[in-house]
DNA sequence: GTGAAAGCGCTAACAT
DNA sequence: ATGTTAGCGCTTTCAC
């Protein structure tokens, strides 16, 4: 393989003059240039990133940190990262904690030994105190869920709002007795949501039952799936249900068409994100909208902008209610 | 930050020894070992991989390549290639090029400035010229989609027998007027697959018409649903439909229900590649499995084997035919 | 068992 | 406009 410095033996110029060229610089000569690039084309060489980034430390790598690529939630948002990443000449490096913190461990010491430039972190289940400790000497950023009174910057939506407005939607319609499906209170979004369900449910004077609130440790069909059998199972009939996430509501709306009942008509369902196939459930999923694109591309930008060592301020995306089939008549 | 030198300086060794320890060889006497580890805590300090990168002239980064992570099909794989590699300590690079060939540069040439140490790739709309050119140098694997007639090794199913298998279950129903959702046939799937179907219906004696059919060039919901309202549209109304992918095969799925039409009653409905939506359409959709997931483990395992230079076997793993509500009854 | 030193491939400060 | 040189942080060969 060529180096640098076979290439400068081969123009008959010194290895500096070869970099100069690589990197564009005004300072050489036309015919410099022309001897230089000659010589790169017949040695057929292509310059090792390796010695750069050593010399620059720097990797351009972005370790984007979530709990399962499975997710069209979080494939949506690194679509959204990768796309403006790139033009800014940054590559991401996926990592997939699975919920597990030795999984975590060894993407933070990616990063601890300088392999990434910069993390965004996506995964709710991230240790708090690890994240804040690496926060201090390395650029890091959170995207969706965040960490309340730390000052890691971060993307997200008003999630109590956005709860809110989904429970008003299920109140307006008429329906009194709404369930909740909601994940693990540990975290931030779903402390958030749970605090939107109880208001809109407080303000129309209504008494949340504790029955009506499964919480789930993962967000796949089955877990929706299985909160509906528990909400089936009540004595008193719910009406409604609200889902922390569209996976968890399109399981529960299986669940309701496995047991002959009807969406809406039986029991109405919400869901959030709106993640593509929301749209082809049938009946098609009512859901909050997130802009897991949007927001993407944000957290790309924030990341970026910390690492050149700029300030960054906290960015709230708007959310929307989406109303379809699920809440329809 | 604190580097080997500030670290061998504190411990009153020499560098050599730090590496020494670092990399965990048995000729440092345990009291120097002792004195070493004392010095890196103290020091708070955390080897940069960069040195080692160029030292050793490695990232172990692979480069994985796909059209679109919001692809349920590829993020399952990407979800086996992710743990496999880090199990040798490998990290992935994900590269998704939107079937841009700027992007698809982009990625490459990453690969050839030795920043990643091998290829992964998923995406059918490589360049295979490119693709043959740089596996003369470069460890590549393809996974899933391949090159006919090169010498990259892959992994993948078989998909013409995937296929025929497929609509042999429709054709055992009763169907014969049989129509066809595929992608593009520049890919070796798509050619496959066709060959299949073709095959299926020739042995029951069956005329495959032109018009049963449908070139998607992409693989969304949504051109699922075109398909659909083309294929109604036939004078001489088709009974079933089998799609070259779960995604395509929901679209159409959901275009039948919007036209009031019965799944499997008026249309029966078989997709390919058991994504998990694939269990929460209702009805339940009809598939051809892929296994997924141990495709990313052995597309893994390969480049890694690759990578260390030795010799690796093509695998085509099993597929199977899953029955389920879209062709019951 | 340990140290000195070369060198991986590159960039940039400095000199000319 | 171009060359010389130091050095980024590490591993490894060779000496002792």
């Amino acid at each position: 393989m060529p180096n640098i410095k076979k290439v400068a033996e081969h123009a008959g110029v010194s290895i500096a003059t070869v970099s100069r060229v690589l990197n564009g610089q005004k300072t050489v000569s036309p015919q410099t240039r022309i001897k230089v690039e000659k010589a790169i084309k017949q040695l057929n060489y292509e310059p090792s990133i390796l010695g750069r980034n050593l010399r620059n430390s720097e990797t351009r790598l972005l370790l984007v940190l979530i709990p399962n690529i499975s997710n069209p939630f979080y494939s949506k948002i690194i679509n959204g990262i990768e796309n403006t990443a790139l033009i800014s000449n940054y590559n991401i490096l996926l990592c997939e904690t699975d919920s597990n913190p030795e999984r975590e461990k060894i993407y933070f010491d990616l990063a601890r030994k300088k392999m990434a430039d910069g993390i965004i972190s996506m995964d709710p289940q991230v240790d708090k105190e690890t994240l804040i400790e690496m926060a201090e000497k390395h650029s890091i950023i959170q995207c969706s869920e965040y960490t309340l009174n730390s000052s890691i910057p971060y993307v997200t939506i008003d999630n109590e709002n956005a709860a809110y407005l989904a429970v008003k939607h299920l109140l307006s319609l008429g329906h009194s007795k709404i369930a909740f499906i909601n994940s693990d209170v540990k975290f931030t979004y779903a402390r958030q949501r749970e605090a939107g369900y109880k208001r809109a449910l407080d303000e129309a004077g209504i008494d949340a039952k504790s029955d009506w609130i499964y919480y789930s440790q993962e967000l796949d069909f089955v877990n929706g799936q299985q909160a509906m059998k528990k909400f089936l199972n009540l004595d008193e009939k719910i009406t409604a249900i609200f889902a922390v996430s569209d996976l968890l509501a399109i399981g529960a709306l299986k669940e309701i068409n496995n047991n002959k009942l009807s969406v809406p008509d039986d029991i109405a369902v919400v869901g959030f994100d709106k993640i593509e196939f929301s749209n082809m459930t049938n009946p098609t999923l009512t859901t909050i909208e997130q802009p897991m694109y949007k927001m993407g591309n944000i957290a790309a930008k924030m990341i970026i902008e910390k690492i050149q060592g700029k300030e960054v301020e906290n960015v709230i995306l708007d959310h929307e209610l989406v109303i379809r089939e699920s809440t329809l008549g």
